[in-house]
RNA sequence: GGGGGGUUUCCCGAGCGGUCAAAGGGGCCAGACUGUAAAUCUGGUGGCUUAUGCCUUCGCAGGUUCGAAUCCUGCACCCCCCA
């Protein structure tokens, strides 16, 4: 079966391929045939993140390319550590955790390449499968003889750690080999050709390209995409309270597109290219968009939209919306206690007993409370300056008390400080 | 081993016995402007029952004095010079 359409010309106007082996081997093996590729995801944690969405998105224009995708999480090297990147040793996780996670990111990848459309149906494996009954011996005899040590050693993830003060355990330095040894696996098993990731991987990737022609005299493929980094040249998807993470338990569909909204104007353009479905003509005429009409910001509308709907779903999308109107608009009126609860869940609450609302709660005793403000004084200065706001509108008397009637819910009432703090406070009859 | 300098509020840094909760800058917070941006401007930046009041803070522990971040003694740590 023939692609539908040529995928290196795709991913390179997108600005999604930083390097690849055999640039024309490559590219006349994707246009005449539907090939299997895969990228591995190491199950560090239970969910995936922004850092990852760069290959999960060029695995996914691969599959709507009309080629097959397999998607490896790691349960072998997940136990072993990739030092690729990494300027200190791991700690090794447990087995149950191990096990959690490939559970919780196995049902994250549904979202974005489709398990069930025939013959470029995803795959998806893990290489504990296949490593665990491997033996030590046997893996030094079949594997590991393939793999000069000085060879290794000039690889650039061993290098940087070899001249660092960590140092790097003989664990981490054999993570090469199971990965390498994984794409041969997949090779034998699917027919698998191509391994894609992030750049970073290159080293990994190229090993496994050795591997597979040592031990089955065959010409395999890698192709590494550019780590989705700011025009400042630092890390994209880090917030305050953290990475930026695919699981609405860990991200908030609001707080996700959030950050895709509030992308500045110089990286929209890259963003737009790496992760939306728009076409050339489309982003560039957001680019001139861009140009000319900042203030509309229809860039980072079209990219936290598509995005929170890919991740999140339509529902998600509608709920990150909500949450959005009632963060910015004006004033928030009576609302259920379960909408505010979803609206705000990812924001801190403080629980008071009724009673100190009935009789009368200083607003300047309840910024501590909800912990926006250290000490009274704190308050006092917020409440004076115009950064306090009861229901999203303004107070500017230090003397007020809050009261039943400012209640929002049965129970409830939105305090917030500045533009963007907000704490709930819940009162407990 | 000898000599000299230092340790200040989140950071840098002024402080030379009372007028020091302590200059100035940075950061941070709030406001205005704006695009939920950047830049800019304004205000704020120890705590308390907001008081021309009290309490805590100037490496640590003592002392002198009506009064100390400022003077003295000891201790700890840092830097420099000589050996």
């Amino acid at each position: 079966m023939k692609p539908n359409q040529d995928i290196l010309a795709e991913l390179s106007w997108r600005g999604l391929v930083h390097q690849m082996t055999d640039p024309q081997g490559l590219s006349q093996l994707l246009r005449e045939h539907s090939v299997t590729l895969y990228a591995g995801f190491d199950p560090t944690a239970d969910s995936l993140h922004v850092g990852h969405l760069v290959a999960l998105m060029t695995l996914r224009r691969f599959q709507q390319a009309g080629h097959r995708p397999v998607v490896l999480v790691g349960g072998a090297t997940g136990m072993i550590g990739d030092p690729s990147g990494k300027s200190q040793e791991r700690n090794l996780l447990s087995r149950e955790q191990l096990e959690h996670n490939i559970q919780a990111i196995g049902e994250q990848l549904a979202r974005f390449v489709d398990f069930h459309c025939g013959s470029t149906s995803a795959v998806l494996v893990n290489n504990y499968q296949w490593m665990k009954d491997f033996s030590y011996l046997d893996f030094l005899r079949d594997v590991g003889k393939f793999f000069p040590v000085n060879v290794m050693l000039a690889k650039e993830s061993v290098k940087a750690r070899l001249e660092s003060d960590a140092g790097i355990s003989y664990t981490e330095f054999s993570y090469m080999l199971l990965q390498a040894y994984d794409f041969v696996y997949l090779y034998d098993r699917f027919g698998c050709l191509l391994q894609i990731g992030g750049s970073d991987q290159w080293g990994n990737i190229t090993a496994g390209i050795d591997l597979a022609r040592r031990m089955r005299g065959v010409q395999l493929y890698g192709l590494t995409c550019p780590l989705l980094t700011k025009a400042d040249g630092t890390k994209m998807g880090k917030t305050e309270q953290g990475a930026l993470w695919l699981s609405p338990r860990r991200t908030s569909p609001y707080r996700f597109y959030q950050y895709w909204i509030n992308v500045e104007d110089a990286d929209a353009g890259k963003c737009l290219r790496f992760f939306s479905q728009l076409s050339q003509q489309e982003i560039e005429e957001l680019d001139r968009s861009r140009a000319q009409e900042p203030q509309k910001r229809a860039s980072q509308k079209q990219l936290a939209e598509e995005l929170t709907r890919l991740v999140h779903g339509e529902e998600g999308l509608q709920r990150a919306r909500r949450a959005t109107e009632i963060f910015f608009g004006r004033q928030i009126d009576q609302v259920s206690q379960q909408e505010l609860e979803e609206i705000f869940a990812d924001i801190p609450h403080a629980q008071l007993p009724w009673s100190r609302l009935e009789q009368g709660l200083p607003l300047v005793e309840a910024l501590v409370e909800a912990g926006l403000c250290k000490s009274k004084s704190e308050s006092r200065r917020l409440i004076s300056q115009g950064g306090a706001y009861v229901n999203n509108r303004r107070v500017a008397e230090t003397e007020t008390v809050l009261t039943l009637q400012h209640l929002v819910t049965p129970e409830s009432l939105v305090l917030r400080a500045g533009r963007k703090k907000y704490a709930v406070l819940q009162f407990q009859k």
